[in-house]
DNA sequence: GTCTATAGCCAGATAGAC
DNA sequence: GTCTATCTGGCTATAGAC
């Protein structure tokens, strides 16, 4: 794709850029460059650094955010639910590796760009899946658990693998082969992982 | 701490920059400035930003590893090194809330920084423990796991709420004394997840 | 729309007085 | 050891020719 369109050429190399180098370690030089253009192309069609950034920002939320909505909002058993969202989303990871840190690493630098982007995407649909888990827990369906832990533990053994990579390579020990190959068997482990735990024996 | 020492107010300002700002965000002006001391200090200690930054990512590594070396290595009974891990990591990272995303952060920027200061902390450490967990595993102590998963799963749930805390507050929709509870609650609840999924019943 | 040249600024680093 | 003043380079951004 974009092999024609130079406005196309431009945001294709910033997501590249400033996904590996974040906002403040890209340079405007760099994006030029790689998408081989002349870097005063680079104001004429985003006038500033600061926009450029934004709009990839924006893209990389709209890649994370669409599967982060339907576990929390598709109307589906809890099971299948945890199932396809850690398949579903280490699978979409793998193929953008750099997102989650480069997501990370800037809402860190300034928690206030959420407030625009990324807030309103959820809306309260959080609190209908906090209600089912808690119906669960009380029909007995599954362990007591609070919603909140559940979801950030389905989260974080998802996504910390990809933001993590280099500490945990290095402490299990592992080159890049092997590495891919937890992160592929990681797909079905973890919701086994987490059933495991809440479901009832 | 550092109240008189010249060369410890720099560090202490260098930590707290670098740690939110990052290497390439981070201002030797600003560091100067937290320090109280003029800015031709910072090269007479330290030659080099460059030089500073390395200092302050080893004091956060220095900070970080051992407990990481302690689940590894101490030798008690895989329940309790699960609970004791979860329950110390937590309680330290509280304490060092920018700690986790600052080396995340910088070791995707470098993964090589590592060689130097990280992988001879380890050694072949993971290997004993890795025996151990097989062991239970075949003497059908505890549900067949991997043990790379088994450790990931425990790092990545206590490490992730705090590195990932914009987020998961958004998501969520907790505000800061909300989500520091939930914090204080995973202390135990992640150590009472894992040992509820890879315990036979 | 695309290029060259350059303005303007800011940050890291150093020289040198005290 | 600590300060002021300044150099130097690199970066974003723009002016202006084509």
């Amino acid at each position: 794709m974009s092999d024609n369109n130079t406005e196309e050429k431009i945001l294709d190399a910033a997501i590249n850029v400033f996904q590996s180098k974040g906002m403040d370690g890209a340079r405007m030089q760099e994006i030029a460059d790689k998408a081989k253009i002349n870097k005063s192309m680079l104001h004429y069609y985003y006038r500033s650094k600061q926009k450029l950034f934004e709009a990839v920002f924006k893209t990389a939320i709209s890649i994370m955010a669409p599967k982060l909505r339907e576990i929390i909002e598709k109307d589906e058993p809890l099971f299948d639910k945890i199932r396809n969202f850690t398949n579903g989303y280490i699978s979409l990871i793998s193929k953008h590796a750099y997102i989650p840190t480069f997501i990370i690493q800037e809402l860190n630098r300034n928690p206030e760009i959420l407030q625009d982007t990324f807030i309103k995407e959820f809306g309260n649909s959080f609190s209908t899946m906090k209600t089912t888990i808690n119906e669960m827990v009380e029909n007995g369906e599954i362990t007591p658990i609070k919603p909140e832990h559940l979801i950030i533990n389905v989260i974080a053994m998802s996504i910390f693998p990809f933001v993590a990579k280099p500490i945990l390579k290095s402490v299990l020990q592992k080159d890049e082969k092997e590495y891919k190959l937890l992160l592929e068997e990681r797909k079905t482990h973890v919701a086994d992982f987490i059933i495991n735990s809440i479901r009832l024996k």
